[in-house]
RNA sequence: GGCUAGGUAGCUCAGCUGGUCAGAGCACGGCACUCAUAAUGCCGGGGUCGUGGGUUCGACUCCCACCCUAGCCA
């Protein structure tokens, strides 16, 4: 504590071509918590981030959507923002891989390398989409698996049987960008020497500066031996050109970590720190990765080879944590558990899920498990029935008897002690990153303000005559011990800390002035400083969840409630007479490939056979609809649609996902026959 | 398939290098209390520690095999 460390900190890039979602926050959430904990404890500590916004997803999705790379990443990059402000997220700077300042050390950092000829050029042979005119990723290719037939599996693995290979051994390849078959092509691509660095690397990843798990791992890929790996991509391609070498550009996971060096150097403009003074070679500056646990590759092989050999410093640590399950199962958009940050704020509170994580999250790379019941439970029994209700029992009395004035002396000073003493077991675990631990140790202090409280009764003995003044002696000490508490979770429930230091009227607690007890002091008239999660709020996000997924990819409409939705303008008969409605038999019913919630329906019509594609894919099993009657829109216009034409409409009510529910009529009906 | 992890009470998890290690919180049952957001305090039931072998005086803790779960395989 004498001395003040100088850290800087960091989480992985998210992806500027989608949401955030819970499983990102487990992330952003433990940086935070770090962060925030480091700066109670009086150092000085900065915590950047930035989107990754390069590579051929972001490409091919802003082409989709008729705008340029550069629209794409700007509105993914305030979405991004504002769901981490929502969540609390206290970054330093947040900023944006296609920045000048990432360009420029990213090339930096190449021409370094070359020149210290850790960069060779080779040609290799790659899968061509001729149609499209461009190089295909493994994932854009799709066919059939070469070990055991699977169809419409990726280009490097089979989902059904695990097998791994390369595209060029799928049977039947096509393109997902265009369809067309890819061609074989060669091109000339750049290779970081990653071998030059193995004893470096070696030697790196035993000295600490990893979890020995994955140290572990790492033991796997040197005894695999160290490939070189492949910097380049060619044209077309959103990122950053190669200096000297035109229609190549930098491959994504070459610049994404260099991202948190230009985060942190547009900081440094901004406040004028010295950027040399944290990633020079030299550095006395503490540097920390959090990063999930399937990126551990790239972090602790490739980022610190690249710093090294570019004459940067490499990093303190790197620190992976495991994913977010829900309901003990992976998030699952089927199951309606892939739950976006936005959603989880239009229903619940962020301080609640901060709490969560942190009750559950430990230094080791295990999955988390987001149970929704113990979430609600977890919540309301430790957050609001034991920690929030030492301030809610004390401080009526305060108010009411005292006018909100603590007495001037504690009435056990040794109890508030041993809370203040508590403090460091608390602060090694947070520095740890035993937030599990740290949690616990703070939950037995507020059992033990409770049961102090319950000890002294001053419900009791505030129908005493004359013993007022033990009254306000029990109730300032419990507010005080409540406090102290209160410090210590400051980096968890940033909210309720802050809320809480306005309520007493006291200067933000900080790890260092939490030991002086609040005395013959004023406070402020008791507000609920955190509500009790509704189980209905849960599960109305989890609906909501759901319906983000019937219409992904679709201009959202909310789902009213039955009933809500209101009734459209009057129509005449003969309007009515317009829509031909026909009975039809399903014939056949399959799952169309590439689309999330279609199905494609054979239907006859007594004689006439039509496909359609339904929305209903969530809603239904293919094979419990074949042979079942419905009712259909006959004479609707056909529509192309991306994987087809459809031939009109089946009927469905409800609001969608896998609420949706096909009209059928009853016993006696033809295929055919109009319904009017 | 190989590798790295995990599989402990209904739920979520602690259990360091083998011998009070069979625990906590929540949930559940009983009692007490009523200051507090049906909050709090006390007491209690509940687990053959994934399965099957092995090592040992003794294993949740070590070894082997198998099963299940997650991730990675550039």
């Amino acid at each position: 504590m004498s001395t003040t460390r100088r850290i800087l900190v960091t989480s992985a890039l998210p992806y500027a071509n989608g949401p955030i979602h819970l499983g990102h926050l487990v992330e952003y959430i433990q940086t935070d918590i770090w962060a925030r904990f480091q700066r109670l404890r009086g150092h000085e500590c900065y915590y950047v981030c930035a989107d990754d916004a390069h590579g051929t997803p972001i490409m091919l999705r802003a082409e989709q959507e008729g705008i340029s790379p550069e629209a794409l990443i700007e509105r993914v990059g305030e979405e991004h923002r504002r769901d981490f402000a929502g969540f609390r997220i206290g970054f330093d700077n947040y900023h944006s891989t296609h920045s000048p300042e990432n360009r420029e050390l990213a090339t930096l950092i190449y021409e370094r390398l070359k020149a210290a000829g850790h960069i060779t050029t080779r040609v290799i042979r790659q899968a061509w989409d001729p149609e499209k005119g461009m190089f295909l990723p493994d994932r854009y290719i799709r066919g059939e698996c070469p070990r055991c037939g699977a169809p419409d599996q990726y280009g490097d693995a089979c989902e059904a049987c695990g097998a791994t290979y390369s595209p060029a051994e799928l049977r039947n390849p096509r393109s997902v960008v265009s369809g067309a078959r890819p061609v074989e092509k060669e091109s000339l691509h750049y290779f970081f020497k990653l071998g030059d660095f193995e004893p470096m690397l070696r030697a790196w990843t035993r000295a600490g500066h990893l979890q020995p798990e994955v140290a572990n791992k790492l033991d796997e890929w040197f005894a695999a031996g160290l490939k070189e790996w492949d910097i380049s991509r060619d044209a077309p391609y959103f990122g950053f050109e190669i200096p000297n070498a035109p229609g190549k550009y930098f491959y994504v996971w070459m610049d994404a970590p260099v991202g948190y060096m230009a985060s942190f150097k547009n900081l440094c403009a901004r406040t004028g720190l010295d950027f040399d003074d944290w990633w020079g070679p030299d550095s006395a500056a503490e540097l920390y990765h959090f990063i999930g646990k399937d990126i551990i590759y790239f972090h602790a092989l490739f980022w610190p080879a690249m710093l090294h050999g570019a004459g940067f410093r490499t990093p303190s640590a790197v620190w992976a944590h495991g994913f977010l399950t829900v309901n003990g199962q992976k998030m699952s958009k089927s199951r309606g558990t892939f739950i976006r940050a936005r959603t989880y704020l239009d229903h619940l509170d962020p301080e609640w899920l901060r709490y969560y994580f942190a009750a559950k999250l430990g230094p080791s790379v295990d999955d988390l498990d987001l149970n929704l019941e113990d979430f609600v439970q977890r919540v309301n029994s430790d957050l609001v029935g034991k920690v929030v209700n030492i301030a809610a029992r004390c401080a009526g009395f305060i108010t009411r008897r005292f006018e909100g004035r603590l007495a001037t002396s504690l009435e056990r000073p040794a109890l508030h002690e041993r809370f203040v003493a508590a403090g460091e077991t608390i602060a090694e675990a947070y520095e740890g990153r035993e937030y599990a631990r740290a949690v616990r140790e703070i939950m037995a202090l507020a059992d033990e303000a409770n049961r102090y409280i319950d000890e002294r009764k001053p419900w009791f003995l505030a129908k005493e005559a004359g013993r007022e003044a033990e009254v306000q002696a029990v109730c300032t000490q419990g507010l005080n011990l409540f406090r102290v508490i209160m410090g210590y979770l400051k980096p968890v429930l940033p909210r309720v800390a802050a809320e809480t230091e306005a309520f007493l009227r006291c200067p933000p607690l900080t790890w260092v002035n939490i030991g002086e007890p609040l005395l013959d002091h004023t406070v402020a008239a008791y507000q609920p400083l955190l509500t009790r999660v509704d189980p209905k709020a849960v599960e109305a996000m989890l609906a909501d969840a759901r319906a983000d997924l019937a219409e992904a990819g679709e201009a959202a409409a909310p789902a009213p409630a039955p009933g809500d939705e209101p009734v459209a303008p009057e129509i005449t008969y003969e309007d009515f007479m317009k829509v031909d409605l026909r009975v039809a038999r399903i014939v056949a019913a399959e799952a169309v490939e590439g689309a999330d919630k279609l199905l494609r329906l054979v239907l006859d019509l007594g004689g006439e056979r039509r496909t359609v594609l339904a929305g209903i894919r969530r809603a239904y099993d293919p094979e419990a609809l074949a042979g079942r009657l419905t009712v259909m829109v006959a004479n609707l216009k056909p529509r192309r649609m991306r994987f087809g034409v459809s031939e009109g409409m089946v009927l469905a009510a409800g609001p969608g996902g896998r609420e949706l529910w096909l009209l059928a009529p009853d016993e006696g009906a033809q295929p055919g026959m109009r319904v009017k």
